[in-house]
DNA sequence: CCTTATTGGATCGTGTACGATATATTCGCG
DNA sequence: CGCGAATATATCGTACACGATCCAATAAGG
């Protein structure tokens, strides 16, 4: 075995402009300054906290047999029923061809159901069955908050930044 | 005839109880104690958020031919040469199965090597070629800074809140 | 040495994402 | 009314994520 390089340490973020200390592991030698190292970026943090909270709930689903954009379609959904995929997708930032499978799998567990709408038979309201109501209601105690070790304000504030974040990213890439 | 899809039965009008009719202005009806909206996660924050990213990078990569896994992977193994197949997952917070095929796809269109490691054959090594420490540099300009409308000292704030929320995740998912 | 356990990658199956395209329905306009 | 354009959803191909599992190589223990 190497003697080198067995236990890396885990990525570590070097904001320049507040470089806040986060030292926890031995630097390695850098090859270049400044440029920016993966840890500068922030659409890596997003990327990788993502990939963390999918773990963390994947517990929690699984009791459910749900994935977690079945989660989300469920609780869309339980907070307006008979949407229309496309009304679905805003919310979800999601287009039809990821819509509609996920539909199609949650409506064959029975927690859905999809019907063309008589008055324009384009559109496909979606609305839960009962099944799909008492889903959501177990589901509710699936509670991450002290998971994230924030502070209620904290937490808040952050969730905040996040939504502003992707809502100017969104906002800047239909203009480019 | 319609594509195929079988909607259910015909028997159930569409029925919209809680129908609140989202017209502009209203203020937002309040559901039930405790009960949250899809709004009110902080993981669907994060995880549209991470979409808007990965729609807002489309452009940039597809110049270079990548896509936004292989990118990260690039910048990694950029920072640090000859890392192991492990040790990148570490960084990139990815198992084999995930980078595997990332790491196959870029050998084969020539921007690294895999190679076993002679000490060890059981891992692999993976080092950038010229082509793809190139690939590096072409992609230095993407910087997405301003289309999140952040101010530096604004993003370099969420950023290391975003890491540090990751960072608990992990660990409270590896404790429990 | 020989056997067994562990480790590092790779493979497979399922489920998102998403561009490109297909198809059904409705709309607009002559 | 008829027909092309627009709309809403579905399908297809490619590429992640990830649990489960397989395999080769090494470590561990007699």
């Amino acid at each position: 075995m190497r003697a080198n390089e067995s236990t890396g340490s885990a990525s570590n973020a070097v904001v320049r402009d507040n470089s806040r200390d986060n030292s926890k592991g031995n630097p390695k030698p850098k090859p270049a300054a400044g440029e920016r190292r993966l840890g500068d970026f922030l659409c890596f943090a997003i990327y990788s906290a993502n990939l963390a909270f999918g773990r963390a709930y994947k517990k929690g689903l699984e009791e459910l047999g749900l994935t977690y954009p079945q989660w989300i379609a469920i609780v869309a959904l339980w907070e307006q029923d008979g949407q229309t995929v496309s009304e679905l997708g805003e919310k979800m930032f999601l287009e039809s061809n990821t819509l509609t499978p996920i539909l199609k799998k949650l409506e064959q567990m029975g927690y859905l159901r999809r019907q063309r709408d008589p008055a324009d038979e384009r559109q496909v309201r979606i609305s839960l069955t009962e099944a799909g109501r008492k889903l959501r209601e177990k589901g509710m105690h699936m509670n991450l908050v002290a998971a994230t070790g924030l502070k209620p304000d904290e937490f808040a504030r952050l969730q905040q930044n996040v939504v502003t974040l992707r809502d100017n990213l969104i906002k800047a890439t239909a203009e480019a």
